[in-house]
Parts: C-alpha cells; sequence; structure tokens
DNA sequence: CGAGCGGTTGAGGCATGTCAAGAGTTGTGG
DNA sequence: CCACAACTCTTGACATGCCTCAACCGCTCG
C-alpha cells in the first residue's frame, strides 16, 4: 500500500485506536485500486473477500431483486463498506458500483478478521462501528415504514441543509434519479413531490435546493432524533446520504 | 440472579465463549424481572440503560412517530434485544413492549461496556452478534423496498413454513394485525391478501396456513438468500417473526 | 349478557407506479 | 465544430395498489 494513502484512514474511527504496528501489518496486506465511472465492483452475492474503504469518489450500493434494484446507500471518502459482511465472512448484501471515478483500499477479510483477535482497542472499534451502522439502518427502516413519499422526501432536504451546516441554500449531491431510488420511490414521482414542496417552504432549481420557509417545512418534516440521527456515525465525513454502510 | 437461569443464557452464542468468571460477574450484577401482557416497558428515547434477554413469552420492538407506529421485530425466548443502544449509551430506537407475560433479564450496560474490553472472546462475540444483526436489517430493509405487499406476505408464509422444517401446515405465531404492521400494511389489506393468495398456493384458516402448492408459491416468492436468510442469527430459535434484533 | 377486540368485507378515494412524449444536457465521433 | 446518441428530468394521462371508513361477525372476558 501506498503510504500516502494512510494518514486519512488511521484516522477513521475504525482504526483511530489501534497500535500503530497493527495497522501497519493490516496495510500492507492491503493494496489501493482505481475504477472507472460506472463500473460494478461487487456484485450481492459474491463471497466477501475484502473491506473496502473509499479514498476518492464516491460508490452506490444497491439491493437487488427479480430484475428491481433499489439504492440503499452512497459511501463517501473516507469511510468503509461492507465491514459487516467480512466478519461474517458471508456474501455481499448489496452491489456496489462506482458513480464516478472511485479509488478504493481494498483490505484481506480475513486479515481483519484475525486482527480483531489479536488488536483489543481494535475489536472495540469494531463493535462501536457495527453499533453505529445498525442503528443507522434501523432509522432508514422506520423512515421507510413510518413516513409516505412527500415526508421522506421534505425530512431529506432538511436534513441536507443541517448537515451543510444549516445553510438556506444548497446543491443535491446526488442525481434525482439515484435520489428517488433511495427515497423509495419513481423519478417521476420525486420531480412531482419536489414541485408540490415549494408550498411547504423549499424551491428546487435544478439541483439547487433554496429553502424559502424553514419554519414552515420543519413542521411538516417533524425531524426526529430517532429518525434522523445523529449518533454521529463513526466516519461520517457530513456528506452524501447517509453516512457509513457496514 | 437467580442461577437456574444461567444455562439458558450461557448458551446464547453472545455468552458461550467468554470466560465463566466473567460471564458470572456480569449474571450477579443483573437481574429478572417479570412484566405482564401488554406493558410497556422500553419507551424509545429513553437512555439505554440495560440489555434485555428474554426468558419467556416475547417482546414486540416498535417504531413511532407522529403518532403512528410500526413493529419492527418481535423477541422470543432466548435472545436478547437492544445490544447496539446499550454499546453506544445511546437511546432506544424502539420502543419495546410485552405480548404476553414475560420473563426478562436485565444486564446493565455499563458492565457490558466493561465486560468486552476484559474478555477478548467475549468482544468477538458482541462483533459477531452485532453484524448479524446488522445484515438481518439490510435484509428487512431490502424486502421492504423491492417487493411489494402481496409479495412480503407470501414470502413471509414460506419462510415460515422453511424455518418449522419445510412443513405444509402450521400456524401463525401472531396476530395478524401484528403481522400486518410487521410486514408495512394494513390489517384490512393483508385480509385481503391472504386470500387472494389461494390462487398462488397457500390456503389460510384463521390461523392455520396450508401450503397447497409449494411449487407455485415458490415461484411467486422467489426466495432470496440475500433477503430472506439465512446468516444464523446468533441466538435463533427458529421461532418468531425475524429472529435477533441488536 | 354486553363490551371490547380481532378479523373480514365492501365502497370509495388518494397516493404511487406506469407509459409516453418532449426539453435540456452531456459526451462522442466524424 | 457540428450532429447525433444517450441520458436525465419533467409533465401529462392513465392504471392500480394501498389506505380509509364503515359495517358486521365471532370470540373472549368481565
Amino acid at each position: 500500500m501506498r503510504p500516502d494513502t494512510d494518514p486519512q484512514i488511521r484516522h477513521l474511527h475504525l482504526f483511530r485506536d489501534m497500535a500503530q504496528a497493527h495497522f501497519a501489518d493490516l496495510m500492507t496486506a492491503s493494496y489501493v485500486q482505481a475504477f472507472p465511472p460506472g463500473l460494478e465492483m461487487i456484485r450481492q452475492g459474491d463471497p466477501a473477500d475484502f473491506l473496502h474503504i473509499v479514498l476518492e469518489g464516491s460508490v452506490e450500493l444497491v439491493g437487488q431483486w427479480a430484475g428491481r434494484e433499489c439504492t440503499m446507500a452512497v459511501v463517501r471518502p473516507v469511510s468503509t463498506f461492507i465491514l459487516a459482511a467480512c466478519i461474517r465472512d458471508a456474501p455481499y448484501l448489496m452491489t456496489a458500483r462506482t458513480l464516478e471515478r472511485t479509488r478504493i483500499v481494498l483490505v484481506p477479510a480475513s486479515d481483519l478478521r484475525a486482527m480483531f483477535r489479536r488488536d483489543a482497542e481494535f475489536a472495540v472499534a469494531v463493535i462501536n462501528e457495527l453499533a453505529a451502522c445498525y442503528r443507522s439502518v434501523v432509522r432508514n427502516a422506520k423512515s421507510m415504514k413510518l413516513r409516505n413519499s412527500r415526508e421522506r422526501v421534505a425530512s431529506y432536504l432538511l436534513r441536507q441543509s443541517m448537515l451543510a451546516g444549516g445553510v438556506p441554500t444548497y446543491t443535491l449531491a446526488v442525481e434525482k434519479r439515484l435520489l428517488a431510488s433511495y427515497l423509495g420511490m419513481t423519478p417521476e414521482n420525486l420531480s412531482r413531490t419536489l414541485k408540490s414542496l415549494e408550498a411547504d417552504g423549499v424551491k428546487i432549481d435544478g439541483a439547487r435546493v433554496i429553502i424559502t420557509d424553514r419554519t414552515r417545512l420543519t413542521a411538516l418534516v417533524q425531524p426526529d432524533k430517532l429518525i434522523d440521527g445523529p449518533d454521529p456515525v463513526a466516519d461520517s465525513t457530513g456528506s452524501g446520504l447517509p453516512l457509513t454502510y457496514g
């Protein structure tokens, strides 16, 4: 592994507390790889051989069944994904596809599994990471089951504004098509919903989001810590859709 | 803690591999409590003070928002719940309510958190448990987003048959009202859907499920390991709805 | 017995998906 | 540099899945 990539990875909560020698061991067993945009780097069902760490670019995690598919998450630098599959030495549950040119660190799953038996601090970090990831998916599931599509869109828009520091205007980080899939609806429906939300305090101009009446929007969304976070997920970078997916 | 309850707990994957002395420490700090049916033992948002272990009875985990609620899981003996909240020392994401008279072991969260720093085997067990729980929720989320309500009902019915050993007939373990909520639909709709499924190989007579044409039902469901399990969740007892919820 | 509750059934309405067409944008190759 | 293809996004018309409301049955339990 090229040592210049180490520092960013070392700062992740997952690796922050482990012994330097152990971290080095993991890194020498790993390697960096670059993928072109739109490439399917993992197919769901494949055996989980590597923990993936996104250094640059972005990766979409999608679930597939019976010819249908839906976006489960978007992973952005610097964070990890499919930790749980590696730990259980089980098949990936989601397909991973690059959204743009992406650089990834691949850490062999077997080394990973051996490491948390050697390094107690690392084991604790893995525990915390997994617990955070678990809670993140539960919140997601709650959102899907308790809110209708309009409420999900509104809460997404408001949350992104908060993540950006409470700004009144920002630009969407993902294509609307993808966002629709993530929110569990069709692109056509998202388009219509976005327009209808102008009556509730958000205006959309292309990829630009302008919050025109925060009070009104907040009233509609009824933000809830037990759905919309926090639980500052381990290596959150404040970007993207959810935060980290194990 | 009464020592007669120890063996069942000790057999859980979560506690199986830890040192006996450490297990004893955890148990002496814990205590058993019995709850009447329909009691709300945990309210979502409360601080997570105790890991819960169901010894007898059953517990419903529900998510709530804006006056609505939905069943996220049903926990049956012997298994644990809300492990993740305890580990992160964060508020419970779900409300827990007994479905019948239920005996619960309460393990102080602080002891738990201290213990996986002392006992490496326990730490590994927690890692495995959390990873399994995580994957379980992801599968659940995939099911909700990729299948329509009819497909979810059919897959549930078929899966329960498989869990019971591939039997052609069995009785539902939960009320239909609750099942509807778990599957993300209204009771009325579940009722209609169940009737309509007679054309696809399952007949329902009260709480009795009779699979009349397994081939046909299987064709409809298109069972998928990446949605319907396995990943033999840690302390699965082969009963109830999902299996274990962290 | 009567109240309460779970389950079923029907009628009607809203939300969401489907299909189709067109505008705008991006990327590519001649 | 332009032409073209491919793609996203939007909009409209239409179909349908799912929910709501209401009534009724049967069961359980005080």
